[in-house]
DNA sequence: TGCTCCATCCAAATCGTTTTAAATTTTCAC
DNA sequence: GTGAAAATTTAAAACGATTTGGATGGAGCA
């Protein structure tokens, strides 16, 4: 059904057709009504392609997704969707066929200048990030997911990473924790740093001097968090808490501290940052997790509106968003031990 | 850059150009090659909105991501990605925003019929499941990952599940296990009932009676192996082996054959199915995990490989393709222990 | 040279919308 | 009842490619 013939049955022109449907204000209310009515009667929808031809317009936002695994980009999208299904735009997203960075980069620009998407979100980015610099000269809107120090004007949402391990480590140091142990994620992404420079705040508030043998950087899985709790319980004196950058990475720590025959809340302190996923979820590990949270999908809802703000005229410069996180206390933190007597 | 201009540059049609970049047989070799040329040059390319206005075809597929999280979508894309590289075509997600299965009908409704994409792939099917139904009553063209008992006809790749599990099984009894619990993916799903029939299947070849309280089933998940394991572990007799879904399940396997002071490998036999994920490897577990193996990745490429196909013609009744599975034994799997003498 | 036949190349129609600029109808004060 | 202003509606021109049906020019042959 195309709009010529539809309108036809309607016995009006294809403009006033078109124009109700997109809800202009030239078009009488009554009419506007009853083309909205037929169109749903009639089944007519508008040719998507046609659209797209004529307004320029991709209807479309993309997302590269990396091969890490350790982002969760089911989650991330299930809230951008959220936001998206009321607009009529799509989700494309790129996964990186490959590991190499030359390769990203040309992704990143076939998909800006293939005229498929109206504006890219970017991940997990670096201080002085290449693809924001590439975006920008491109002149392809795009939202960043994360943050960046470079000088290049962006969009971008993020959560406060620097505090949210700040005040866990604090709260580990309120217990009487002073070898804390932080498992972080890979070395050179900004939020690690952040996460960094937050533990390292909290250290030095106390006096506590910085041991970089206690700080370790990897991908978020449980089988990282395994080998460096592992290798932390170890040394001597042993750590006794352990401040995670995942829950992958908690569960791998709380298995190395059981293999050590330790156990978690009592010899050993974690918190671990949780981005709240519906299938692991920190109440239900044992003993459960002390958290700081903050939710990946929320994060994905409010990110489609913040890119739909930016296609929409508000200029990238005003958009900078920084979220609080929570510290949720339960059963795996605790007063650190005292030395056997 | 349009083609009119692109082409007054050459010196030539519009018409020629746009032979000449499709490869069509009616321009000259050496025409061909100069357009190619100078369309790397000064950077023309073909506005993909026009393209697919005229050609009505939409140069995506869909894919439909559930949020359950158990199936490693990003893996199975990349996959797709390294096959749809040459090709100029998309990959559009729709994420579930909602567990709600009338809204996921509804989903695979809009997108079939929005002209947004030229096919869909389904995933975890059920034996009868409505989504192949409504996509074959809309004309939509699909692939089945996994398989359906559906009499609508459709294009399926799947890997040998049952015979997977069935090899598993036998393994294990060959070592002289008797009492293997099963920790399956969710109940319903093709694929777990493939599982189960290959584990039933092992147990009656060789006059082992099938103990429904030797089997779970739920998420791929740690959490949920651990639980289902712990569970299993507190019969009496306890089961000496176990077969599960994932590689998830088998790290919560792990974790509660550990917390009951038991040793993997030695007391406790397990065996696991592994998807091949770069971040998760059987190798790099303590003691390494003996799987059965298959890789999404690979699936993820043929997928695309079998869309295009069936997109170009090929009959859906003629695409059924049943992946052999791998058995690779590791230190996970050893001789049933002897009961304490 | 004249003719046919290929290999190339081209003009114009088409895809299904949105939108500009203009025409028509309605409303309302006088 | 008239005329101007306001409210509706419309015809036709984009948007930027592909493709149909012809046109063109040169090679091959007598």
């Amino acid at each position: 059904m195309k709009l010529k013939e539809f309108a036809k049955q309607l016995g009006l022109s294809p403009t006033t057709v078109s124009r109700a449907l997109s809800g202009y204000p030239e078009v009488s209310e009554k009419t506007r009504q009853r083309v909205a009515e037929e169109a749903v009667r009639l089944g007519y929808r508008p040719n998507i392609n046609a659209v797209r031809l004529v307004t320029g317009r991709a209807g479309a936002i993309g997302v590269v997704m990396g091969r890490s695994g350790e982002f969760q980009f089911s989650e991330y999208m299930s809230g951008m969707a959220e936001r998206l299904d009321s607009e009529d735009i799509d989700i494309l997203v790129s996964p990186l066929a490959e590991q190499d960075g030359k390769n990203e980069n040309q992704l990143y620009s076939r998909l800006a200048t293939s005229g498929r998407v109206d504006a890219v979100i970017i991940h997990s980015p670096m201080p002085n990030d290449e693809r924001i610099a590439l975006l920008h000269r491109l002149g392809m809107p795009f939202l960043v997911h994360g943050r960046s120090e470079t000088q290049v004007p962006h969009a971008w949402l993020d959560i406060d990473n620097e505090g949210a391990i700040r005040r866990a480590t604090s709260h580990l140091i309120d217990l009487g924790h002073r070898r804390i142990a932080m498992i972080n994620g890979r070395a050179g992404l900004t939020f690690s740093l952040h996460r960094d420079k937050g533990y390292r705040e909290a250290l030095a508030q106390r006096g506590i001097q910085f041991d970089p043998r206690l700080v370790a950087h990897g991908h978020f899985t449980d089988e990282l968090g395994f080998r460096f709790a592992r290798s932390f319980l170890e040394q001597s004196p042993r750590p006794t808490a352990f401040v995670a950058g995942s829950m992958m990475t908690a569960l791998g720590i709380y298995r190395a501290v059981r293999s050590r025959g330790l156990v978690v809340g009592r010899d050993i302190s974690v918190i671990a940052h949780d981005d709240v996923f519906p299938y692991l979820t920190a109440d239900n590990m044992v003993p459960s997790l002390s958290t700081t949270r903050s939710s990946l999908r929320a994060a994905g809802a409010r990110s489609a509106d913040l890119v739909l703000q930016l296609l929409s005229g508000r200029p990238a410069t005003e958009i900078h968003e920084l979220w609080p996180v929570e510290l949720i206390l339960r059963e795996s933190t605790g007063p650190v031990p005292q030395p056997a007597a």
